[in-house]
DNA sequence: TGACATGACTGGTCATAACCAGTCCTATTG
DNA sequence: CAATAGGACTGGTTATGACCAGTCATGTCA
């Protein structure tokens, strides 16, 4: 018989039922949280589904919802009739899907910082313009910055919102170093993306792109240019970033939903 | 009243009982395939989740499971209180996650086609062994191709396959230019892969790979680097992809899994 | 001792049933 | 005529219950 799991999660552990957000989604967090902070071991066994039932009080349901999340981010993977195990991670960042600057840089235990390169209102050139769903030439502001790990230059990152939908963005001081946008639309304007379209692409640095990043010219740089929707399907905002490509490749995790054909 | 979708989406199209894929599968496949097909258009609505209970003869838990994928996806989206619509797709290539470059080129209505640059045994580099779980030095197979997309230099791909999963496999000839290699691991070996981890990097081509996409040096080009798993959770093979950045940048259409966190 | 059957697990699939919050049209009311 | 209150929808969440195929340790039989 195995250990109860249950000094590894704790019972209950943060499953709220006047939490608002949905159950599932507090055994996803409860879960993931367990295994980020080293509760559950990489390549260690999680308890079974049914004992997650047992553990959480919840329907297998729920906790289904909750593993198949975690399965399609990568974090864990299932054998069936075996049982279900944390996934080893791999060298460089941990990331999933893409994800916050922020929010990855913590999760590396690496500080997040940026520098202000510029904050202004312009007006929108046909390629932010048309993605964005905006008639060429309205107003959108643009927020270019430096994003730094530990204070070294990781990647240029430069957005447009449309200033219908952000009226004084720019009030604030963004040369704070620790302002994070997504907080502010977040928070301040209710604007919540939950879809996205991503190109990933590369190109030569310019000038101005490889001193920032203190690369050597000539520089390949990784572009990654991401268009966010809210949840009523409206563009929120299109953010191109330019990566240094030793201080920050991506690493997405992969898992079976629908067809794994590969390349 | 809306029309009776069913002109739209065959009642019991492709629904079969006895068809040794799950149900939630099939219905996948039936709504998907009635998207790609352009019977329901871009941004159009889909019949309602409890229309296509009574359309497919599943239960809503089944047609939620199909749905939920199509979500993640990025194939459809949805708004609470009004419906599904199919996603609006980016310009380029239409990508979800990483898949196969065979069927994406088909997907896009571009022949695919490759080069053999070299296929041969070799003793694994410690870059290559380590990923694989093997030791330095351990025999695996060396396939090396340029990938074309209408005969046009796209994407030199190179594999490395550890020798004991595929015996024989160089028996075959590899300069036949339209030979799948996953689909020789699926059909001859029975080795299906699950899940995988994908780093995705930019850097200066090679002399010889500008030479092969036709870039003018120096030049930038796309990584892709992914290491596969089986069902089993054994490495299957080791991929590094070059792309032609123009040619062949990577779209990912992201949802509301999990945490929308972004940049 | 070795091969085989058993049973207790595992995750995977599917059905039925219910309630919630949001959207949107419509009919009633002021 | 405008504002409001229903009611009929939408997707989102959760519960209960059931069966399947695979894994694996154990115990039995030859």
């Amino acid at each position: 018989m195995q250990q109860a799991p249950a000094s590894f999660i704790a019972p209950q552990g943060g499953i709220d039922r006047n939490d608002p957000r949905p159950l599932h989604r507090q055994v996803y967090d409860a879960l993931l949280a367990s295994i980020r902070d080293g509760k559950l071991p990489l390549r260690g066994k999680l308890p079974s589904e049914r004992e997650l039932v047992d553990l959480y009080n919840v329907s297998r349901i729920t906790v289904r919802h909750a593993v198949r999340e975690l399965i399609q981010q990568g974090v864990i993977h299932s054998q069936p009739g075996k049982g279900l195990y944390v996934a080893e991670r791999g060298g460089g960042f941990e990331l999933q899907v893409l994800k916050s600057f922020t929010s990855i840089a913590i999760a590396n235990r690496r500080s997040p910082g940026h520098k202000l390169i510029e904050a202004r209102i312009v007006h929108a050139p046909l390629e932010v313009s048309r993605p964005l769903f905006l008639a060429p030439g309205a107003e959108v502001v643009l927020l270019s910055r430096l994003r730094l790990l530990d204070n070294i230059p990781a990647v240029v990152q430069t957005d447009w919102i449309p200033v219908a939908r952000v009226p004084g963005l720019l009030d604030l001081d963004w040369a704070v170093a620790n302002r994070s946008l997504y907080a502010e639309l977040r928070e301040r304007y209710r604007i919540h993306p939950k879809r996205g379209q991503t190109t990933l692409s590369a190109r030569l640095a310019t000038d101005e792109e490889a001193a920032m990043l203190e690369l050597p010219p000539p520089a390949a740089v990784l572009t990654v240019d991401q268009i966010a929707f809210d949840d009523r399907n409206r563009p929120v905002n299109l953010t191109a970033l330019v990566h240094h490509p030793a201080r920050y490749p991506l690493t997405l995790l992969q898992s079976e939903s629908g067809d794994f054909t590969q390349y």
